[in-house]
Parts: structure tokens; C-alpha cells; sequence
RNA sequence: CGGGGUGUAGCUUAGCCUGGUAGAGCGCCUGGUUUGGGACCAGGAGGUCGCAGGUUCGAAUCCUGUCGCCCCGACCA
């Protein structure tokens, strides 16, 4: 009589129960020390995606058991997870150290004043979690307030500064894998957007700026390795800075419909870059003002205050042959943004422009201003009541395709027409504003322009001296002179990596693991683990991929085959080894890989040697 | 924060419009039959219908408030 299958279950051997037979203590326990057995690891598959998960990486997180929610933006990293980030973890390592930067570790927890000292606390206070000790938002001597660390300059410069005074200890990069805390303001997409997640962060600090770009070239080609290593292609693009500032930076985009990027792009050429920073040669460089047909004259537009309604007959004035102008308010004072009425607003590129903070004005402010609500403001030299009001008047290269156009006259109900750049609008300085199309000729190469979705994994910055002048952090040089330190700051989202791989390599049964960040490399699948014959020819083989350098799983869960292929392919193992009582009559395993679709019979006398054979390889080729 | 949606068992959900005993599938437990691609039979456990008020003889259902979650926008690794 053949015994009853146990249902493999966690606590089972704690827990005898009558009448069911315990499997045999493990013979060759040690060889199993690394090796897991499913029915004694942790991982909760699901036969149907949970109703909270839109993108195919988020529900295969969770029905593969790789993370589970505790709350909007909160995960619990479950063990089959938590091994793939460790992977994707210790890449991360390897390269940083290899490219020369020291891990260190800093708190989480900063005291707030730290970041009232920084240069960035009024852009960055919205998004971080306040810790106040006290509880009632008060802070004395006693009850410090805290806040969650989003990223770790406020900490690491002011660190370097007393622990580093001379060009001597100079370069310098340190980095930590650690938590990082964000309010986002919407979670999304599982650890895509996460408020709490795991990233890498890095600060290096030069004596010079040609330093700097070294540190940060440095770090850019680390980057590129650990990606190509991770089994994702993420690009480098060209990015805006944002809150971060600095001086300029890429951004490594993993390719994916589900991105909350635009990458604007040429094939051929490689240009690449973000849409905020995204740029295009619409306008020759020599470009000469046409000449004016007359002077400036007024005319009424009474309720056409949209660029459409000035389109439109009686009008019939051409978006592209109109001045947009849009009011903003910069650290308390407005300002003007020239465009044609043809062309977008990049919002970020008003970064460009030096303001800690900057919004829209809303038409309460506008007003009293310029002397008309939106839709007849302009910005001629006759028309601009009170110049001395604004901030400036920051105009669009583009602008300058522009001759005889029309613009507000900043009364409402009119509008002007034979405007021209130079001769009349009051232009502090121009500067590129407008948001690029598709089609425009790309600032390389003069061919078309593309864009694509994709998703940010990581992030790098040339930071220059913004932190280590609020921080005073200097250094002597070989002449005793005091400089201070340039800086570069580097980030990847690492547990945002994870779903990036998961995003780009899956298919409608599961996930597909690269080899490099799967949580183990080998699934051994034994449909009859009860045999005896079956447990030890897997033991061998997990013995035989494990001294080759890969993790192995064995799935000896009493479960009928099917479940076990359901469950192999949802958590996507790279390599597939199954042993069944048939094979074993028959005297071979079969091996299959993940991403493919052959099915190879291995007679068990070659298995073992085989199955080295094929770790190495994969091993190999993924670097 | 603005706009839209949604909350019923561990998971996926029906029921709500039109008020009257809370239902299914998966999963779980027991017994049996099965055993190479998410088996079958029989039995069973599990829900104060997010929370708080209100209307009503009676509320999962109608009303008000509140909280959570999801989606669209601004922010980010």
C-alpha cells in the first residue's frame, strides 16, 4: 500500500498528525545547506490576480508571492522577493565598489534641522514624513523633530565636512542600500511608486569640477554594468535636475508602456533624454528678425481670450503667429513666459530659471499686475503697466519664428497685431520653455524625434558645490587654500529595479527571470516526491547546479503535477528540472528553460553533468 | 490636493437600481477516489456587508458624514 501524500505545509514536522505519515528525517541533509525545499520555504501563489493591481508586474509580484500589501505604497518583501532583491542588491554592490565607492550606512531618522540648513527644504518638505517625538508638532530640547530620510545629501555633507578637510582623502564616494521614505502623493503600481523602497544612493566629493564629471562618468559607466548585469535594458537619457539641482544628469529608463516617463528619442543618432529636458533644432541659430509690415496697432477681440478663438474667423490669425503669455509666480513675484500659441509650456524648464518655487498665478494676482485677465495679456514695452513688478520676462527660442504676430495688449477685449521680437516685446532673456513634439528634427542630427514610455530605475547627478556651500564643506588644498568640495549624486531604485525586470520579462503565464536577479536560478520539480529514488536524483542534481554557482529550489510539495508546472512557470525560475516516476522508468529528467519552449530529455547517468554544464553556460552569459 | 470609482469570508466577486433569512468560485479543514499542465465526490469551518450616525416596523441595499483602497493629473528612484 502506498502512503497518502502529505501536503507539504510549513510547520509540519511540528506538528505530527495521526494517522499521516512524516517523511523521513532529510538523508544527505548536507547537502541541502543552501539548497530550500518548497514544502519548508514560504511561497503563496494565487490563482487570481488581487483587485487592486492594474499593471501585469504588480499582479505577478503578488501571485507569484513575492510581495504582499500593508498598506497604499507599503509592501512586505516576502522570502521568495526578499532573495531577488538580495540579488539585485548585491549586483548593485559589486559594482559600486568595483567603480571605487565605500558603503556605509546613515540614519533614517534626521533631525529637521539639518534640512532647514540644506538647500532644498522648502521644495522638499511636502514630501517627506514628519517624527516628531512629542507627538504634538512642537519641538524643544527635549522632543527634536524628526524627518524620514527621501534621500541622504543633508546627512552625508555635513559628515564629510568634519571627517574630511584635505584635498589628501580626496575623491571620495560613499553609498548605502537602505530604506528611503517618501510621501508620495499617489502611490501607484505597486513598488513602482512606493512611500517607503530600497534604494541605492550615493555622494561622491571632488577638489574640482573636472573631478566631479570624472567621479560622476564613473558612476554612470558603473551604472550601465549593473543594469547589462541585472538582465534589464535600461538607457541613459539626458534629465532635468528638479528639486535635486545640480549642474546636469542622466536618467536610466527601462523601456515600458506602464512608465510615467516620455523618453524623447533618435534611433540613429542616440540622442535621448527626458521630455522635461527634451529639446529640439526648431530654430537656426542665425536666424534673422523679419521685418516689420507697420507699427503697432490695437484692435478688438471682444471675448476671444483662447489662442482657438483667435484662430477662428474673424480673427484668422495662425497659433503659430501668436504670443502665448503666461503668467507665474516665482518665490513671491510674478513673472512672464513667452511662447507661440502654437507650442506647450514645459513646465520643468522654468527650473532653469532659478526659483526655489515657482506656480501658476492665479487671475487675482494677474490683475492688478498687467492690467487684464487671461487671454488679452501680452508683454510689448507699451503695453507692460508696471515692468519693475515682474521677476522678468523669460521667452521661448522659438518666439522668434515669429514676425508681424499678434499678442494681448493687456486690456481686456484687445489685442495687438505687427508685433515683433526685438523691436517690441520687453524680453528679460530667452531661453527653451516649450515642450518638444514628435516629428521636430532632433537637436543631433536633425531627424525626426521619437518618444516611448519608460520607467526611471535610476538617476544620476552632477551636483556641483549647491550642498557643500549651505554645509561649508571645504578642503585644504597643497597651496592651504580652502575650496569647497564639488559634489555628484547618484540613486537607483532598487526594489523599483525588481519590478522593472518583472515589467519587461514576463509573459502570460508568469514571470521570467533573467538569471542573474532570479531568487534561485534552479527549480527542481519532483512529481512523485514520496519515491525515495526521486528526492535522492534531485538532491544530486541540486548538488550539481549549486557547486556551479546557482540557487537551486525543490518543489516536493505533494501536489499534482499540474499545480507544480502552474506554479513553475508563474514564479519563473530560469532553468526547469523535472523528475517524474515515468522519466525515472524511462532513466532520464527533462530540462526546460523559462524563456524557451524545448523540453529536453537528459538521461539521468549525464544529468548531473549536464545540468553543471548548463548553469555554467547561463552563468556566463549573463556576466 | 482636484476629478472619477470602489469597499460584502483569506482571495476573486454576485446581491444594491426596486429595503424583508447574505450567495457563488478559488483557497482552507475532514474522509474517500485520483495523479505529467491549476482533479473529482461527500461533508465542514469561515462574513457585526469598512466605520459612525440617520430614515424605516425592518438597511449590505436609501440618506449624511468619515476612513481605506484603486484610477486620471502635478511630484519622484
Amino acid at each position: 500500500m502506498r502512503p497518502r501524500p502529505t501536503r507539504g505545509s510549513p510547520g509540519e514536522w511540528g506538528r505530527p498528525s495521526p494517522g499521516k505519515p512524516l517523511r523521513p528525517p532529510e538523508a544527505g541533509a548536507s547537502l541541502l545547506r543552501f539548497m530550500k525545499l518548497w514544502s519548508q520555504f514560504f511561497v503563496p501563489t494565487l490563482k487570481e490576480s488581487p483587485a487592486d493591481a492594474e499593471i501585469a508586474s504588480h499582479k505577478l509580484l503578488v501571485r507569484a508571492g513575492l510581495v504582499r500589501k500593508l498598506g497604499g505604497g507599503l509592501y512586505t518583501y516576502m522570502p521568495l522577493g526578499l532573495r531577488a532583491l538580495q540579488k539585485i542588491t548585491q549586483i548593485c554592490r559589486e559594482e559600486m565598489d568595483s567603480a571605487g565607492a565605500i558603503e556605509l550606512w546613515m540614519p533614517h531618522l534626521h533631525p529637521v534641522e539639518l534640512w532647514e540648513q540644506g538647500p532644498r527644504w522648502a521644495a522638499a518638505r511636502e514630501i517627506m514624513f514628519r517624527a516628531d517625538s512629542a507627538g504634538d508638532g512642537k519641538r524643544t530640547s527635549k522632543d527634536p523633530e524628526f524627518v524620514l530620510g527621501p534621500t541622504h545629501e543633508e546627512i552625508i555633507t555635513p559628515l564629510v565636512k568634519t571627517e574630511i578637510t584635505s584635498y589628501r582623502d580626496l575623491p571620495k564616494n560613499f553609498y548605502q542600500i537602505a530604506t528611503k521614505f517618501r510621501n508620495e502623493i499617489r502611490p501607484r503600481y505597486g513598488l513602482m511608486r512606493a512611500r517607503e523602497f530600497i534604494m541605492m544612493d550615493a555622494y561622491s566629493f571632488d577638489t574640482t569640477d573636472e573631478g566631479a564629471v570624472r567621479s560622476y562618468l564613473a558612476m554612470k559607466a558603473a551604472y550601465e554594468k549593473f543594469f547589462r548585469r541585472v538582465g534589464t535594458q535600461a538607457i541613459a537619457v539626458e534629465a532635468d535636475t528638479g528639486v535635486m539641482g545640480g549642474s546636469f544628469s542622466h536618467e536610466f529608463m527601462v523601456p515600458a508602456e506602464v512608465g510615467d516617463d516620455d523618453v524623447i528619442y533618435n534611433e540613429a543618432s542616440g540622442y535621448a533624454a527626458n521630455r522635461e529636458k527634451a529639446t529640439s533644432a526648431l530654430v537656426p541659430a542665425d536666424l534673422a528678425d523679419s521685418a516689420p509690415a507697420g507699427a503697432v496697432e490695437e484692435f478688438a477681440t471682444p471675448g476671444a481670450v483662447t489662442i482657438a478663438a483667435l484662430e477662428a474667423a474673424p480673427f484668422n490669425v495662425p497659433a503659430d503667429r501668436q504670443f502665448k503669455t503666461l503668467v507665474y509666480v516665482g518665490d513671491g513675484k510674478p513673472f512672464l513666459v513667452i511662447l507661440r500659441g502654437c507650442d506647450e509650456l514645459e513646465e520643468a524648464k522654468l527650473g532653469s530659471l532659478g526659483f526655489t518655487l515657482f506656480r501658476p498665478a492665479t487671475p487675482e494676482e494677474i490683475v492688478p499686475v498687467l492690467g487684464a485677465k487671461p487671454g488679452s495679456l501680452g508683454a510689448t514695452r507699451g503695453s507692460l503697466k508696471e515692468p519693475g513688478a515682474l521677476a522678468g520676462v523669460f521667452a521661448d527660442h522659438a518666439i522668434r519664428l515669429i514676425g508681424n504676430g499678434v499678442t494681448g495688449a493687456n486690456k481686456d477685449g484687445f489685442h495687438l497685431r505687427n508685433v515683433n521680437v526685438s523691436r517690441d516685446l520687453a524680453i528679460t532673456r530667452f531661453g527653451d520653455f516649450r515642450r518638444v513634439r514628435v516629428g521636430e528634427p532632433d537637436p543631433k542630427s536633425g531627424q525626426p524625434l521619437q518618444v516611448r514610455r519608460g520607467i526611471e530605475v535610476g538617476h544620476i547627478f552632477k551636483l556641483g558645490t549647491k550642498y557643500s556651500e549651505k554645509f561649508n564643506a571645504v578642503y585644504t588644498d597643497d597651496q592651504k587654500q580652502s575650496h569647497l568640495m564639488v559634489m555628484g549624486c547618484y540613486g537607483i531604485g532598487i526594489s523599483r529595479t525588481m519590478q522593472a525586470v518583472i515589467e519587461q520579462s514576463h509573459d502570460a503565464d508568469g514571470i521570467v527571470w533573467p538569471w542573474n536577479c532570479a531568487p534561485f536560478q534552479v527549480l527542481i520539480c519532483v512529481l512523485d516526491p514520496q519515491l525515495p529514488e526521486a528526492m535522492e536524483l534531485a538532491r544530486r542534481l541540486g548538488a550539481a547546479a549549486e557547486s556551479t554557482g546557482a540557487d537551486v529550489l525543490i518543489d516536493d510539495r505533494a501536489e499534482r503535477p499540474g499545480v507544480k508546472f502552474k506554479d513553475a512557470d508563474l514564479i519563473g525560475l530560469p532553468l526547469r528540472l523535472t523528475i517524474g516516476g515515468k522519466g525515472l522508468k524511462e532513466g532520464v529528467i527533462e530540462l526546460k528553460w523559462r524563456a524557451g519552449k524545448d523540453v529536453v530529455k537528459v538521461p539521468v547517468a549525464e544529468a548531473e553533468a549536464r545540468v553543471a554544464a548548463e548553469v555554467r553556460e547561463a552563468a556566463a552569459r549573463a556576466g
